[in-house]
DNA sequence: CTAATAGTGTCTATTAGACATTATTGT
DNA sequence: ACAATAATGTCTAATAGACACTATTAG
């Protein structure tokens, strides 16, 4: 059977089980929380990584995260969240799970489990205070391939850019990755960069209008051309969902 | 910071560190792998559930699954297997991976996580074999309310029934809970059910005919009224997307 | 003025929903 | 014939993509 409760009698009290009950007497599963954070920055997606300062592979890159401190944690969500401020000093404004990794190959440690989430969140320095020698750094998702990165660290960056990729043809999640302030260009350029191909401007505009999710900041921005609108999202939009998805 | 490695060392090689390693060190996070199994019948959606014959917990309804089994699984979904098929003695057409819960407080046995995955299959008589004197039954979704369930499972229950309503919009997922033949008024049901409203007949064939995905057996099956054409699915159905949602 | 970018107008093809109509069975 | 269910015909409204056009800035 599928359970290794041991010691199974009827008539023992739930107490006088757990009283009995020594979870180092089973093999242990090790459980790491990871996070893929993902901004906006110089028309680029990037991801940040850390470097790693410890055995297991040492110096390859890795998602910041760790083992669940159960002095802190109350939860894997907050665990995430810990991790995150602790490389950033910022609370991301999207958190969700992505999937959970696990085989006894995948840490030399033995039997382990990862449970990745990922976090879009405004780009900002990383590792604004020096609390470790670890060497923190956005890395642009294009050019993951020539970096040396940790465990299966790669598989879960590439799961969530792949939730994000989906979640672009049906929603504007990917807002979360910009600054509080932004045009609708830059969006859309978040949107194509996820997606892979140009998206018509026209369109893109309609659906921003008819979510009636975006606030225009009375503000512009003049770079090259005819200035911007700057808009805010509304708190609702990570919940909105278009009807019908932008097309490939 | 985040992790909890010892022994830090610039000079240590990896087998050094690995050698000194111990998981018993630290406190233990228990991991159980837990799978909602649900299938169509009787024009219903039911759910698998098993009434727990051991503390924790004993006597309640849980999910099927348990502790991942070192010497038996190389992977989280290899466990999931291992138990679907322990109480089914079937592969089901139809898996994945749907949250992962995890806090201090969800097991009396101390931090513990459940990695959820969740399965459609066709309806079958559950547990054909008698292996244990635990008593397994399919559970109408409707009717949960009045069952007690054991630990958390009812979250990870609703989570997978809220992941298969969207897929229900989007795509033609659903019909891995129907048998191998079906007709396209079966397969619109178990949408209806899923999403909780009607369905146009003439909109719900129009997709079924775009997509491709739809085998006329040539058998029909009569019941009350004109004889309906069975169907089978190809295999590529679960990749299939609508580029329209069904709307609400 | 020109280049560059933001934003609008508008045509057309697609298609979902609505619902009426026809088809095919059992009794 | 009638009830019941399956399957089709067809009208209309909505809207995405395409792309031409206008607006507003810097230099």
């Amino acid at each position: 059977m599928c359970r290794i409760d041991t010691n199974y009698d009827d008539t023992m009290t739930e107490q006088a089980f757990l009283d009995g009950y020594n979870p180092h007497d089973f093999p242990v599963v090790l459980v790491t929380v990871d996070t893929v954070l993902l901004t906006w920055h110089e028309e680029q997606l990037k991801v940040l990584l850390v470097q790693r300062a410890s055995h297991p592979e040492l110096g390859k890159w890795g998602l910041p995260g760790g083992f669940v401190n159960q002095a802190q944690d109350h939860s894997l969500e907050a665990s995430a969240r810990r991790s995150v401020a602790a490389k950033t000093n910022v609370e991301p404004p999207y958190l969700e799970q992505v999937c959970t990794l696990g085989s006894p190959e995948r840490d030399p440690r033995g039997w382990s489990t990862a449970v990745v989430y990922s976090a879009l969140m405004p780009h900002c320095a990383s590792t604004p205070f020096v609390e470790s020698v670890a060497n923190t750094q956005w890395q642009p998702v294009n050019q993951l391939a020539q970096l040396e990165i940790a465990f299966d660290h790669r598989q879960g960056i590439e799961t969530a850019i792949e939730r994000y990729k989906q979640k672009a043809l049906y929603s504007f999640v990917p807002v979360f990755a910009l600054p509080e302030l932004f045009t609708i260009t830059d969006l859309r350029k978040v949107h194509e960069a996820l997606i892979g191909t140009a998206i018509q401007r026209k369109s893109f505009i309609r659906r921003a209008e008819a979510s009636q999710m975006f606030i225009d900041s009375g503000d512009v921005r003049s770079e090259r051309g005819r200035p911007a609108v700057l808009y805010k999202a509304k708190p609702a939009i990570g919940g909105y969902r278009f009807v019908r998805n932008i097309e490939l």
